[in-house]
RNA sequence: GCGCCCGUAGCUCAGUUGGAUAGAGCAUCUGCCUUCUAAGCAGAGGGUCCCGCGUUCGAGUCGCGGCGGGCGCGCCA
């Protein structure tokens, strides 16, 4: 990558200048303003002010050093230090041309390759999935992708909800009003009931209450029946699981829920104690952060006083398990930002029971808000299903490729319907900046024009288009040394090479937003040269060469949009 | 009370080690389909970046203090 052979050139230089100086701090970043330049460097302006020297004699003694001839015009310095790189249009054209060899263009892949799990998604069983479950299942989707296009090892785990107090309810509900006519026909909705009828039974009369803990209790004492019920429970529910990921294309290397990892807490606990990491207290085992400003005010129980264990006690044992597992460098939680103290508490106790842990990190998101700005309320029944949401989807995209396309037959209007709209919708939660809160809302969700992912598949089949219209199948088109002519060629083609610095920058900060912008700001270069530079009309080199430009556009628009978990229909 | 996050155009939001003249989409307004798909393009208007003080050559970004909102804070997950 271009901006990577300049920094190299750039660290070398400064590295006679200053032999001491941390050069990992020195970044070339495409610049803000095109005026500027292509890339620039505000590092040294840092350097010099850390080092009290004049920041633009440190920018001229290391121009004085750097040779970037191969690949810039001479490098200006601007304003109080600034070095700006402008490409020189031959050095574009080559790294096209290395690019149209490239199996992922301008991506390179990591020098070394990490292990990384990625635990995201995480639905309850007996509960439908609802948009609450949809930031954190596309989220660590996308973030799994985009790591595995670097080269990296992921595992994916689903950690499911299929453990917990809510069962108590769920097993008087299933043993007292179970309707099984209602459960073949839709289970989660029938399950949904059950617990709803008892919860609030249970609020209006202790005995239902106490009768639904003392379910809970043979449940953890492994009654036969109580177990049988629950593993059908599982069972159904992961039927609708899958119907849901099958639809979205979100896949898992392993789904081990909350509950495989019961024969495993009590002996972390005892560790814990035994390690003098936990101590009694009312009753409880508890981790206290003493050392920890922090968390000095938040200690966490392991184990509650009635002997049972809690959510920090699985957490813990699932670390444990893959560690020892699979040996990850590093460990991603996606999850809502209301989890925050939590993952802070797991991960500082884990850092005391063991003594390598790999790098951990709570990707945490916004929450959903209703119109009304107020919190989206769980319980109140107006919870919005997963699955209807994207009928919704669905059926508004259909709506418009109708109105677009009459004459294709409706089979094909139906599949382009489908990959229009679940796009919007995976865009539209991707697009913000993962920790902002957002207000739920239809027309929002599933917009599908301005900024939104069927502006970006609208630009990926007029290039189909294109290649369809000249019945070019083996292209034998190819960059010649000819100049890129227009400016709008130029532009197109200097953004192309920026692709995989953004994908890096999504792999290190978890923020596909970055992917997002890159991607529209891309589209709108290649729509800018589709308006301005006739490809099939055009002569000799510059048609071959716009056809270049138009291959690499579309890969990288389809393989960006592979990153979001976004399909690209073939015509729109 | 303590902690985390947020406050940027009418609305919804971006804003990459602090960096050059703060950007999109939607909405409003003006043009553009006889040329590879108008789900598009070109252009216009629209700003006390919540307020104040500070650090700095330079602050939407960092620090401190306010104001407003969301969330969290030992036996739910």
């Amino acid at each position: 990558m271009l901006y990577h052979l300049i920094e190299q050139q750039l660290h070398a230089a400064l590295r006679q200048i200053l032999p001491d100086a941390a050069t990992a701090a020195v970044l070339v970043r495409p610049c803000a303003d095109p005026n500027f330049g292509d890339y620039q460097t505000n590092a040294l302006m840092a350097l010099a002010k850390a080092r009290k020297m004049n920041p633009r004699q440190l920018a001229a003694d290391v121009v004085a050093k750097l040779d970037v001839r191969e690949w810039c015009e001479p490098v200006e310095i601007a304003g109080a230090g600034f070095l700006n790189f402008r490409l020189r249009p031959a050095a574009v054209t080559a790294a096209l041309r290395t690019a149209r060899a490239a199996g992922h263009p301008f991506v390179a892949r990591a020098a070394s390759p990490r292990t990384v799990v990625v635990d995201f998604s995480s639905p309850n069983v007996a509960k439908p999935m609802h948009v609450g479950h949809i930031r954190s299942t596309i989220l660590g989707d996308c973030l799994a992708r985009t790591l595995r296009l670097l080269g990296h090892r992921v595992i994916t785990d689903n950690h499911l909800g299929d453990w917990g107090t809510q069962f108590g309810k769920l097993l008087i509900g299933w043993k007292r009003h179970l309707d099984t006519a209602a459960l073949r026909r839709d289970a989660i909705a029938e399950m949904e009931r059950l617990y709803k009828l008892v919860n609030a039974a249970s609020e209006a009369d202790p005995a239902v209450l106490e009768a639904a803990r003392q379910e809970l209790v043979r449940l953890q004492a492994g009654d036969a029946e109580n177990l049988a019920i629950w593993r059908e429970m599982i069972a159904l529910s992961q039927t609708q699981f899958d119907t849901i990921y099958a639809r979205l294309g979100v896949k898992f290397d392993q789904t081990l829920g909350e509950s495989f990892y019961n024969p495993r807490l009590r002996a972390v606990v005892a560790e814990l104690v035994a390690k003098g990491i936990a101590r009694e207290s009312d009753g409880a085992q508890v981790v206290f952060f003493d050392d920890l400003p922090e968390l000095k005010a938040h200690p966490t129980i392991v184990q509650k006083s009635d002997g049972g264990f809690n959510y920090t006690t699985t957490d813990l044992a699932t670390l444990a398990y893959r560690l020892e597992t699979w040996s990850p460098d590093e460990i991603i939680y996606v999850t809502d930002g209301r989890q925050q103290l939590h993952f802070r508490q797991v991960f500082a106790a884990f850092g005391r029971w063991q003594s390598a842990i790999p790098k951990l990190a709570h990707v945490w998101f916004g929450s959903i808000l209703g119109e009304d700005g107020r919190p989206f309320k769980t319980r109140s029944g107006d919870t919005i299903k997963l699955a209807d949401l994207l009928d919704e989807a669905e059926e508004r995209a259909l709506r418009v490729v109708s109105e677009k396309n009459p004459d294709l037959p409706p089979a094909g209007q139906r599949e382009i319907a489908r990959i229009v709209g679940l796009g919007a919708v995976k865009y539209q939660d991707l697009l913000p900046n993962r920790q902002s809160d957002y207000v739920f809302s239809w027309d929002k969700m599933l917009a599908l024009s301005g900024n939104t992912a069927p502006y970006l598949q609208y630009a990926a089949t007029r290039i189909q288009s294109i290649f369809r219209k000249g019945d070019i199948q083996n292209p034998e088109f190819g960059i010649q040394d000819s100049e890129l002519s227009a400016a709008e060629e130029l532009k197109l083609a200097k953004h192309l090479l920026n692709f995989g610095l953004v994908v890096e920058a999504v792999a290190e900060e978890y923020r596909p937003n970055y992917l997002c912008n890159y991607l529209y700001e891309l589209a709108g270069h290649f729509t800018a040269f589709y308006e301005h530079c006739p490809v099939l009309k055009a002569g000799g080199a510059d048609r071959a060469r716009r056809l270049a430009l138009c291959d690499l556009t579309g890969r990288v628009l389809r393989q960006g949009l592979g990153l979001l978990g976004i399909e690209t229909p073939e015509r729109m």
